[in-house]
DNA sequence: CTGGGGATGGGGCCC
DNA sequence: CGGGCCCCATCCCCA
């Protein structure tokens, strides 16, 4: 005998625990507030909760915690009274962060909803607007900042609306992949019901730093930012979640390296990395990843709808998800995924490879021109344009076949890495201009071969 | 505000 | 299978 009524009762009977806090063994602090919520809840709810939890399944009794800095403490208000009761608050003023949010967290029903929000306020879709959910009037909508209750059926059994079942199964599935699973590729689709919402959610990442949903349609940038898994610590039993605030890649670094110096240590030492970790795991779960209706030679990345047609391209790929950054830069501590991206990066920032005069444009050789060197920047300038700054009299004849310049001045980031025996720090010789702002460091080049250390 | 160019990140694929 | 190259998209800075 069914009990329609049961789910929703028992999800009245959870979120009245909430409420009086009762068997809350989960600590969420958004925005200074602290959320109490169950892990259970949390749970099946969230697939990013999923992974975070399931990573500290094994600890029983000790309270979760984890911290978010990426939505204010209203939107998880309302996410988290969505997981208990599945009515959703929403309006033009917070759809999109509602659903940013909810991209964060991987809550695909809130995703779906907020797509249908924001496709009926803009009019796209008017069978979508009429039939789904119960959508407000255009005018009574998110334009005039009114704010429709959405219910997605969540502990009341079934949908409670008149598009049939199968076409919001087929939509929300085709909203996101599951973390764990291994969806259809939808790309077509995502392509075309993400494009209002896509727009939106980047500029709200410009300026509410906001990270996006997880979709094909993101670019790299995005979509490192989006589908980064959670951190844990290596004990797992009390985990402390520092997300990233949509902040340059580079601090967002240095935010994990502060977090996690262990694992930092483990890239150092050459060891499995947090993506070889979750390779070899879903490699053991599903044995092979093409096994959907993918070409067999296909494999799936189990974090977004990427396919690649080698193990060792979805190994790479995976990097992007954990954001691990396995290779420093030896001379500013920059850390790249790839090897490659190192000695790029390095080539062209700290060993002036480009034979073009910075300021003026101009090819230069090394007889009409000169390596100069600011912070740890290094690049090339004209003869003309080094005299114009003030350090035409700088000698030539230096220790190094190719005389340097050092300009000083602020760095663009302040190294973390610590130099080796002293790399571009030591022989150098001060030559202060006082005819103008530069001071001018005269070094040895001896140590130009060294390149960076990849640990 | 906008366009250009450099820097960076990621995918495809060859070796 | 890893390393590396090439290409392209995106971001960011600056004029």
């Amino acid at each position: 005998m069914d009990l329609p009524s049961h789910h929703s009762r028992l999800l009245q009977q959870l979120d009245e625990q909430r409420k009086r806090n009762l068997f809350c063994d989960c600590h969420i602090m958004v925005d200074g507030h602290t959320f109490r919520a169950h892990r259970n809840v949390l749970f099946a709810s969230s697939g990013y909760f999923k992974m975070l939890l399931s990573q500290s399944s094994g600890e029983v009794g000790q309270p979760t915690t984890a911290t978010f800095d990426v939505f204010s403490a209203d939107t998880f208000t309302a996410i988290l009274d969505f997981m208990y009761s599945g009515k959703l608050p929403l309006s033009g003023q917070n759809v999109i962060e509602i659903m940013s949010a909810a991209s964060y967290l991987q809550i695909t029903e809130v995703i779906g909803v907020c797509k249908m929000f924001i496709k009926s306020s803009l009019d796209i879709n008017e069978k979508d607007r009429d039939g789904f959910l119960d959508m407000p009037d255009k005018e009574s909508g998110p334009q005039t900042g009114q704010c429709g209750l959405y219910s997605t059926g969540w502990g009341m059994g079934r949908y409670p609306c008149n598009q049939p079942e199968g076409d919001i199964a087929a939509y929300l599935e085709s909203s996101s992949c599951d973390p764990y699973g291994f969806c259809p590729r939808t790309d077509e689709r995502l392509s075309s019901q993400n494009n209002v919402s896509t727009a939106s959610m980047k500029m709200l990442d410009r300026h509410n730093r906001i990270p996006q949903m997880p979709s094909s349609t993101c670019s790299p940038d995005e979509h490192m930012r989006d589908c980064r898994i959670p951190e844990t610590n290596d004990t797992g039993c009390h985990i402390e979640v520092e997300l990233p605030q949509g902040e340059e890649t580079e601090a967002f670094m240095n935010c994990r390296t502060a977090i996690q110096p262990r694992a930092r240590r483990r890239h150092s030492l050459n060891r499995a990395t947090k993506a070889d970790e979750v390779y070899a795991k879903i490699m053991g779960i599903k044995g092979c990843l093409g096994e959907d209706n993918l070409p067999s030679m296909h494999f799936k990345c189990p974090f977004c709808t990427h396919t690649v047609k080698r193990k060792a391209d979805l190994k790479r790929h995976l990097l992007c998800h954990t954001g691990e950054r396995p290779y420093p830069c030896q001379a500013c501590g920059k850390r790249f995924t790839r090897l490659e991206h190192v000695r790029s990066h390095y080539r062209t920032i700290h060993e002036a490879g480009k034979p073009i005069c910075r300021w003026c444009k101009r090819h230069v050789t090394e007889d009409s021109g000169q390596v100069v060197q600011e912070g740890t920047r290094r690049f090339r300038l004209c003869n003309k344009c080094v005299a114009e700054v003030g350090a035409g009299s700088f000698p030539n004849e230096v220790d190094d076949d190719e005389p340097t310049i050092i300009l000083s001045g602020d760095e663009d980031k302040e190294p973390t890495w610590s130099f080796h025996d002293g790399i571009h720090t030591s022989d150098t010789e001060i030559i202060d201009d006082a005819s103008s702002d530069v001071v001018i460091h005269k070094v040895d080049d001896s140590d130009e071969e060294i390149k960076p250390i990849i640990c």
